[in-house]
DNA sequence: TTGAATTTTGCTGTTTTTTGCAATCTTTTT
DNA sequence: AAAAAGATTGCAAAAAACAGCAAAATTCAA
């Protein structure tokens, strides 16, 4: 076999898995470890690859997960991820709702422990996909192209067939009379059906959107089981939502 | 034997394969492998072929060409994909399947009609959000972290509840004998479900995947009512896939 | 047709490339 | 920290490429 025809095969399983092992390889090619450790390394250098400890991933795969689009309040985003993470053990069932909050949670998922985590949410899919860790299974139904998550009545069909031992859902508006609310109907929809989907609902909220509110309800507050923000449970502005029957990270 | 003729030969062989061991040309035109060494030298000079170490490769194959866009074979995709659209009309329902084609087809979708389309590929749902005019669905389901698509028994599910006028699918391999195959049980079933939710079904498939085959069976030409390459439909590649009852294009 | 000039071809020995193996070092995982 | 998986390096055998040469084939002018 032609090093060309090896390579372009090489190529071609990247391309087509996102990721190969070396070892897997070199069985389908029918040629040792370190001809086709030495094809990878050739290919990475013409930058057709990408080379990774034991295998390679496609450029596409490469350039994809590091992405961040929006860096607005990241810090503040990653500091109620990583409370949010707090809640998981080995083969946790979760859901992670829409949001680029929840897309931070989906981030910075562990990696030590088992997951299945179920989403209606396009970037959180997508992150989740890089975790070999954690099976992902995607709620489906129409997409709504601005918050691009799944909606509509199949959506809410599919999720009343599960229960799921945390959700962890973001809101456009909360407070604390009004509770959750939204700017669109059809999204509010799917929040309750998430809602009775879940043992548990934990709602990531940046201290931005505390005291705001929309047109259309979502649930009380007294629906949440906990709400993280990024500030301490003693803060001031979290005073009002406390004796709410909802415990505050 | 003249040159001329061998040389021809040699040119027809590396079409067709669009590879060719020298020790193979010299057994066959039975002739020195030095003599097929010049011959070949020559049309390398010629730019008909391109010599590689043990052999010579077509030039297409050669122009496999590093990274534009992140990805390969672009011009070829393109082509595939300029192609599928003729297929599509004013309120057409259609539904798109996974890999690096069907995303170029998703990406170049016609602007000016409203579509309906169904899709299990992350990277096409997320390249349909940004047309207005198309109306997308997701089916749902467990999520295959290598091509990124749903599967699974939900997603075969949902795919029996629908009936599209087309589906455009990839295939990870094809031979006119074997049929179209894959390398994943749990895509191939996939793909029985997207085949049987179509009135029509074309096959994006760029001509490298010609003759070629892997463990697991879609199904068989015939259930194909289109082919899309990048060639023309009169291509000697092509030959093999004439009368299986399937529309060339 | 003949015979010298030219091209083509196959062979030889040499150099280069490729490939697999073993020993060692590094990274990852537990 | 130990164990396992992967990476690196050097090396040797095999395969292929190359250069030079001579025989064979082809061309061409007389």
């Amino acid at each position: 076999m032609l090093k060309e025809e090896r390579q372009h095969t090489i190529l071609n399983e990247v391309e087509l898995h996102n990721r190969v092992l070396l070892t897997d390889l070199a069985e389908r090619l029918d040629v040792s470890i370190d001809t086709v450790r030495r094809d990878v390394k050739e290919l990475d250098g013409e930058n057709r690859l990408v080379k990774v400890h034991g295998g390679a991933v496609s450029l596409g795969f490469a350039n994809h997960s590091p992405k961040r689009n929006n860096v607005y309040a990241l810090d503040e985003k990653i500091t109620i991820a990583k409370k949010a993470t707090s809640f998981l053990k080995e083969n946790s069932v979760i859901l992670i709702d829409g949001g680029t909050t929840c897309q931070e949670l989906a981030r910075l998922l562990p990696t030590n422990i088992n997951l299945t985590c179920f989403t209606l949410s396009l970037p959180v899919a997508m992150e989740l996909l890089g975790k070999p860790n954690v099976e992902t299974i995607f709620i489906g139904g129409m997409l709504s192209k601005d918050s691009q998550i799944a909606i509509g009545s199949n959506a809410i069909h599919n999720l009343s067939q599960i229960k799921v031992d945390y959700s962890f859902i973001g809101t456009g508006y909360v407070d604390a009379g009004f509770g959750l609310t939204e700017f669109d109907w059809d999204i509010v929809q799917t929040k309750k059906a998430v809602i009775h989907a879940s043992k548990k609902t934990v709602l990531l909220c940046i201290s931005e959107k505390l005291n705001s509110q929309h047109r259309f309800k979502t649930c009380d507050l007294n629906m949440i089981d906990t709400m993280i923000t990024e500030l301490e449970p003693e803060h001031p502005l979290l005073e009002s939502f406390k004796n709410q029957d909802l415990y505050l990270l």
